[in-house]
DNA sequence: CAAATATCAGTAAGACTGACATCG
DNA sequence: CCGATGTCAGTCCTACTGATATTT
C-alpha cells in the first residue's frame, strides 16, 4: 500500500497540502459530531468568544465565513440556545449576535475537543517540527 | 485586516491547514475550470497517466477516490472522449479503463496548469521551505 | 458463502452565486 | 444613488453512506 497513490499526483504540494488537510477535516469532523456541532457552529462560536457581542457581518470576517453561511449557522445556533440575536437599535441593518450562557458552556468543550484533534492529527511531528509547520503554514495566508 | 481572524481560530493548526488548503484548492479549482476540468477530472487523468490501462478499482486508490466518485468521474471523462473503458474480459467484475489520446493532451495540459498552480500558490516560499514544508506535510499523511 | 467490483441513488458539509429588501 | 447588511433560494465540488447486481 505505500505506493498506492499516483506518483504524478504526490509530486504536487498542493495535492499534498489537500490531503493532509482532508485527514484533518475528518479527525476534527468526527470528534465535533460527537458533540453535535459543525465545523461552521465551531468556528462561529470561536469567533463570538473573541468578539463579544458583535454584528454577523463583522462575525462573518473573524469567522472566515460568508454572509449568507453566517446566517444560515447563525440561526441553527440560536435554535439550539447557543447564541442570542436582536436588532441593533443603533443601526437597524444589523443584528447583533452574542453567546448565551449555553453556547459559552459548549465553546469550552468544543475547544477542549479541537485541542485534542490537535494531538492526534500533529502526533506525527515533534514540537519544533510542529511550529515550523505553523510558520510556514501562515505564510501561505 | 491584520487583525480580521478571530485568534482564537488561528492558533490551531488544523485551523491554518484547512484555510491554507482551502486558498490552495480555489486557485487549483480556478485555473482547472478554465480548462473545464474539475480536480476529480484531473485526479483521475493523473493516476491514469501512471497506470495505463487499470481497473476502476485501482484507479480509485491511486486518486484516492472512492469507488462511486471513479465511476462517477470516468462516465463524465468518457462522455468527453477522454477515457476510453471496456469490460475485463478475464474478470467480468471489472473495468478496464484508460486514456484516449485526447486524454493525454489534456492530462498534459492540465499538468503544466498545476504546475502553474504550485508556483502561485508556493509563491511566499523559497525553495528550502517548500523542501520542507512538503516533508512535514508528508509525515501527516 | 465471502469478498471484490461497479453501479445506482442520495446525503452532508463547505464554499460560493444571484437576487432582494432594508437601512444609513 | 451608493454601499453595507441580512436574508432567501439555490448551485457546485468534495466526500461519504446505503443498497444492489454481478462475478470470482
Amino acid at each position: 500500500m505505500a505506493h498506492s497513490v499516483s506518483p504524478r499526483l504526490e509530486r504536487f504540494p498542493t495535492w499534498c497540502l489537500s490531503q493532509a488537510s482532508a485527514r484533518s477535516h475528518r479527525v476534527l469532523h468526527g470528534h465535533l459530531a460527537q458533540a453535535g456541532a459543525s465545523a461552521y457552529d465551531f468556528r462561529v462560536l470561536a469567533a463570538l468568544g473573541d468578539l463579544g457581542q458583535t454584528s454577523q457581518a463583522e462575525l462573518g470576517r473573524a469567522a472566515a465565513l460568508d454572509r449568507r453561511d453566517v446566517t444560515h449557522t447563525a440561526r441553527g445556533l440560536e435554535a439550539r440556545h447557543l447564541v442570542s440575536r436582536r436588532r441593533d437599535p443603533s443601526d437597524a441593518r444589523q443584528t447583533l449576535i452574542e453567546l448565551t450562557g449555553a453556547g459559552r458552556s459548549m465553546l469550552e468543550r468544543l475547544e477542549s475537543i479541537v485541542e485534542d484533534v490537535q494531538s492526534e492529527v500533529f502526533a506525527p511531528l515533534t514540537a519544533t517540527q510542529r511550529e515550523t509547520f505553523l510558520e510556514l503554514l501562515q505564510r501561505l495566508s
